[in-house]
DNA sequence: ACAGGGTGTGTTAACGCTCACAGTCTTCCC
DNA sequence: GGGAAGACTGTGAGCGTTAACACACCCTGT
């Protein structure tokens, strides 16, 4: 009687034997490496097939020193923006053969991204995507591990790193200017919360899109994305259908609270009042009435922020940053008239 | 002149030499081992900081076969059900020091999920989590690598492997009794995608609900999550508002699109026909009228999986199948009401 | 004084792979 | 026909960690 058979996973020195050549052949065909006569690849690949030999990635990103995966540091992934971005940046790795770990913060400040990112650097990951934004959140790329190959989506031109984001303040310009034509008088604005870079996009575009064109800025109204906020934004702005006539809602959730504090207090949308949203989220084109918004492809960040990491994987030395600009979308439907 | 300084970061024996200690005490130190004089640790602690030393968990996985990751497959991440229950997932996760590795499908059938566990497989995580609404994906997991731990997400009953899911049929039960309780004759459903288990649950739930009270079951009109569908079912119970008084439908971005079917045809709700949904999203609450609707606590999913789980991946031996449901809770809001 | 059992520490050998180098066997040219 | 260039393959070392063992030391009890 011999050991017993002592059933562990095949490693390359089993698919050698059987295969008749050495580890380092079989490590050879598996990496395409081009000196390896054709009949022998084959053999090689008879007897990974036979044995069902999976190469260990564990032992190779010891001594390459890349491990192939991606980290992904992002806000409450639980929202349309974050998750939408989130998936195309998976979607992108995957296909260029990285795998993507992810840490999502409940709450996105300074200490909590400077965690993740140092998580993520424990597990070796090749480089990392933050998602940062917030100025807060922003502001923790700076304490990135030097070496680190990373992008920021949406972070403002903060740091050392590159910036992949859609065009807020276009985007806010856009709504705004689409308000304007329509001959109101001015537009009102129903901002995000301060601390978030896409909010302030958006304010600004509202505001200079605005003044560009001699109008009045009224008071932002401060909300947080929330429906709720912007519910209740819209009770007060119902208290003034006598100068309010337009208003540019930063996201489509508060839009969706604007439009309901309307109904309740019988303000017709788009007949009193126009609204225009942010995001262009599935939901927008059921709202009642569809809702006029600027759609920002989150899917085209995702790609494009894994384009630009890889590439600075793939360079090995420090690149210099680069800044990627991904435009919005004006989408008409039903919320917006010509002033009264 | 010595050879240069060669900036690499510190390995365990750089911080066993300025500790004045053997590589091994190191590992003792970070390992938590008990036998280390309490001036040694602190010394090879000093060290550690002295040096910026980050243990490389590549290594410790090679030696250890744990990698501390687990990984995820999950369909969709962009909607908020399958969003939720990842975030859900990752918390726990993080919080029981594990990373999260995803694989977000496009199309969830068998041999996507097939190929999403191999690669998941190779990366050498420790276990996997398969958030599996659909019936080709459930069967999919009959083809997971022996020994490895998993567990499915609102996977039905299939295969080997431990479920954790919302009571679906219980659901739809609450839902549907609401209606009859509210004296109307019978209830409408409009259901989910035909190949999704959730989907087959809730109309089980109607469906027995409705007989076990001795009322009539009506056709189901067939959705596909979407809003758009739940327009087009939306308008032709529009064309019945004779017969129909009351509509469950099976998740709540179709009941925004049936609300503004309605909304179109001038049909009330709730005076002429109420309506229930399922999910609870955050929209939800701020629709016109607000939605009476089926709370799925996601995060609990989440969290009891990755419960599952680790305990399955912390006894090392093959461990029995668990079945964990969680319950749904009912939310009255103003989308129903009692029968004309 | 000496066996016995902790406690603390060092030494050596894996883990499974790739890299660097050293071979061997062709082939081709003068 | 000899030598060089190229194609193909094997050998050994090393990646940074943990596991297994060996060893020195101290305390206890007889």
């Amino acid at each position: 009687m011999g050991p017993s058979p002592e059933r562990r996973p095949p490693v390359m020195a089993d698919v050698a034997k059987v295969a008749g050549v050495s580890h380092q052949t079989v490590s050879r065909v598996l990496n395409d490496h081009p000196n390896v006569r054709a009949e022998t690849r084959t053999r090689v690949l008879r007897a990974i097939d036979q044995l069902g030999y999976r190469r260990n990635l564990v032992a190779r990103a010891l001594v390459t020193k890349h491990s192939r995966t991606l980290g992904v540091v992002s806000f409450d992934t639980t929202l349309y923006g974050p998750a939408s971005t989130v998936y195309g940046i998976e979607q992108a790795a995957r296909e260029a053969g990285y795998f993507v770990s992810i840490v999502s913060l409940r709450t996105i400040d300074r200490a909590g991204v400077h965690d993740a990112i140092d998580y993520l650097t424990d597990q070796g990951v090749d480089g990392i995507v933050v998602v940062a934004p917030q100025r807060s959140a922003a502001q923790a790329l700076e304490d990135m591990p030097t070496g680190m190959p990373a992008v920021a989506v949406e972070g403002g031109q903060a740091g050392e790193v590159s910036v992949v984001s859609v065009d807020q303040v276009e985007g806010a310009a856009l709504a705004t200017r689409h308000l304007l034509d329509l001959g109101h008088e001015t537009v009102w604005h129903i901002s995000g919360p301060a601390d978030w870079l896409e909010a302030e996009g958006r304010v600004q575009g509202w505001r200079e899109a605005l003044t560009a064109a001699g109008h009045r800025v009224p008071d932002v109204l401060a909300g947080d994305w929330s429906p709720r906020s912007g519910y209740r934004a819209g009770k007060r702005l119902a208290e003034m259908t006598s100068e309010v006539t337009a208003v540019f809602v930063a996201n489509d959730q508060m839009a969706l609270g604007v439009l309901r504090a309307f109904a309740e207090e019988g303000v017709r949308v788009p007949e009193q009042i126009s609204i225009v949203g942010f995001d262009d989220i599935p939901e927008s084109e059921f709202f009642s009435p569809p809702l006029t918004t600027i759609r920002q492809d989150f899917g085209a960040v995702g790609r494009r922020s894994i384009d630009v990491l890889l590439r600075q994987i793939e360079a090995e030395g420090p690149c210099e940053r680069e800044r990627h600009v991904v435009p919005p979308r004006f989408v008409a439907r039903a919320s917006t008239a010509h002033a009264r």
